[in-house]
DNA sequence: TTGTAAGCGTTATCAC
DNA sequence: GTGATAACGCTTACAA
């Protein structure tokens, strides 16, 4: 393929005026460019990237690691982070590191994976980027990243307890606060809660936004009304058994596959989910909206999350000298109404 | 950062002997060896793989353009694609057209986004890949392909009529084909198909399959049980209807979201799934498994689409001057079992 | 076994 | 306005 120096043979220039025409720097003739910006299209003359940015410091590309790329949460991420990327005129390389076709899908438990990681934070900076984004699959306090680089990194979809970096996650006790009310602006007051994993960070926050609703809304917090789940329909199945003996109107699941057993429990009993009992989920998975009736949920604001990261990142390259103090940023999520919530008048009378 | 004229320096030799170490080079003393590789470790050098792809012709690294990473197929094929880089050692750069978010949803109708294909290539070409993967979000005829690019270029989901490229797609009449026989094993006769949209070259080719399994089974092909649909879960809620009246024990759905409206439709009439009525769709997306009873299906071969594609083009990329005949590779679909079947018994009898 | 030096395609400095 | 030329960090003949 033709380079700057057949361009500036065919035009009859030297190499470095055809740069400059190039970059839109001045101080070249208007028939001269004319003539070069003729070549380069003649030639269909492409300019190496390769050699450019082994030129210039400051390449304007950022790394984007990946846990996980076919997990749900990460395209969206990715997109933000794309747009966001477009609009500043920054590209990125993605480094996909596959951990969960790779090892064992609770691949967070062990830390086998953490050469992997590092691995691929060398690479990046083989590759010169100016800063990396770490897209977490599955949201949790990371040890894996590495500490000793020169280059700024944020983490998305995960956070670091330890503040050495800057954070951006979804807010979970916000979301859950915002569905507890939607339950609660429709009358309801006796809100059963399927409850996620044991340990799970996420549902720890959530059962913090469904207290702080009821207690805004100045409603008893009855403990009972707590079913431990584990995230699977399952789980939901059976906490439903349960909240069917007490006298709960509504339920708030913390995860849309829960939500799923509960539609599968009552729809054994014959009750009508959305005018029997009103349910509302979390995450905004496809799968929602494929109920039926169609669950209200929670939507995880992952585009957000992505855009958040960027301009955090970039704002940390483009400023390299203003201290930073690392935050865990949290993006507010979004409440989806659908079909599975009925106004409860009995209850208001 | 230390670059290799600092280890060499550090280590009192030249930069061709860190060179060569560097990459495995045989001709090095095994006390030089060891004391370049420990400067090395010592001020934690990264090569840079820029300069490096500078100087050498083949970089080893192919670029992916997507349509679009948000949609469902997209994440699984890039993991295909991925997976066979990573075992031949290939790199590979991502670029993401954004063609959903950035056009309208219908962007394949109008060609207004074609500059930003070529766009898109050019820029491939400008990063110095030796060859590219265009991964479509919706299979089709495309016509946005550059056709002067001096690298090869290989079509994921989607294909070239023109056969100017190879292409990978997935067989979908063999997929409806496993479908229908699934049902009539079951001992179904009378199945009911719900079509796609009306041009659309998956349903046509999705018919051809439905036909050729009754014909190998010796079933009469009823044209009445064919009912028009859009892909929408709307469009299968009203096949249904149409379905009730004629005594159809089974239905082929031409995709899960349609299949829904089945689901929709039967639960109105309490006529219970898997039980009363059996069903299949296709595409094995998220919902299936979500609907209840769960759906048999049909699962695309998204990764396998991806680890073809990579496979032909890094052939392509490996062997110039093997002329190849451009051609489209059908890849085989898998049946999922799930529980919407059930054994016609009374029907066989 | 090791070192010298040319060159990959650019940009940037500085002289003309 | 334009042109030599050094430099970016590396690989690779080829020389020593």
């Amino acid at each position: 393929m033709a380079n700057i120096k057949e361009i500036a043979k065919e035009s009859g220039v030297s190499i470095a005026t055809v740069s400059n025409i190039i970059n839109g720097k001045p101080g070249a003739g208007e028939e001269t460019r004319k003539r070069v910006l003729e070549t380069i299209k003649k030639l269909d003359y492409r300019p190496n990237v390769i050699a450019k940015n082994l030129k210039q410091k400051n390449n304007r590309t950022i790394g984007i690691i990946t846990e996980d790329l076919t997990v749900f949460n990460t395209p969206d991420i990715v997109d933000g982070i794309n747009e966001y990327c477009d609009e500043h005129n920054y590209e990125f390389v993605l480094g996909n590191l596959r951990l969960y076709k790779k090892y064992d899908e609770k691949f967070y438990h062990s830390d086998k994976y953490y050469g992997r990681v590092v691995d691929e934070f060398k690479m990046m900076e083989s590759k010169q980027v100016e800063g990396i984004i770490y897209v977490g699959c599955h949201s949790r306090n990371l040890e894996c990243i590495p500490s000793n680089f020169s280059i700024p990194i944020v983490i998305a979809y995960g956070f670091d307890n330890d503040k050495e970096f800057s954070s951006v996650i979804f807010n979970d006790e916000q979301g859950a606060y915002e569905a507890t009310c939607k339950l609660i602006e429709a009358g309801h007051q006796n809100i059963g809660v399927i409850y996620g994993a044991q340990q799970s960070i996420h549902a720890q926050q959530r059962l913090i936004g469904y207290q702080r609703a009821l207690y805004d809304n100045k409603i008893l917090f009855n403990p009972q009304f707590i079913q431990q789940g584990d995230w699977s329909r399952k789980s939901g199945y059976e906490a439903s058994e349960i909240f069917f003996e007490q006298n709960v109107t509504a339920i708030f699941a913390m995860n849309d596959l829960m939500a799923g057993g509960v539609y599968d429990f009552f729809y054994e009993k014959e009750h009508k989910i959305g005018t029997d009992i009103a349910i509302v989920g979390f995450d905004n998975r496809e799968v929602s909206k494929a109920y039926n009736p169609s669950l209200s949920t929670i939507e995880l604001p992952l585009f957000e999350i992505g855009r958040q990261s960027a301009k955090l990142l970039i704002d940390m390259i483009t400023q390299p000298h203003k201290e930073v103090n690392p935050e865990i940023y949290k993006i507010d999520c979004k409440f989806i109404e659908r079909k599975s919530i009925y106004k409860n008048i009995i209850d208001k009378v």
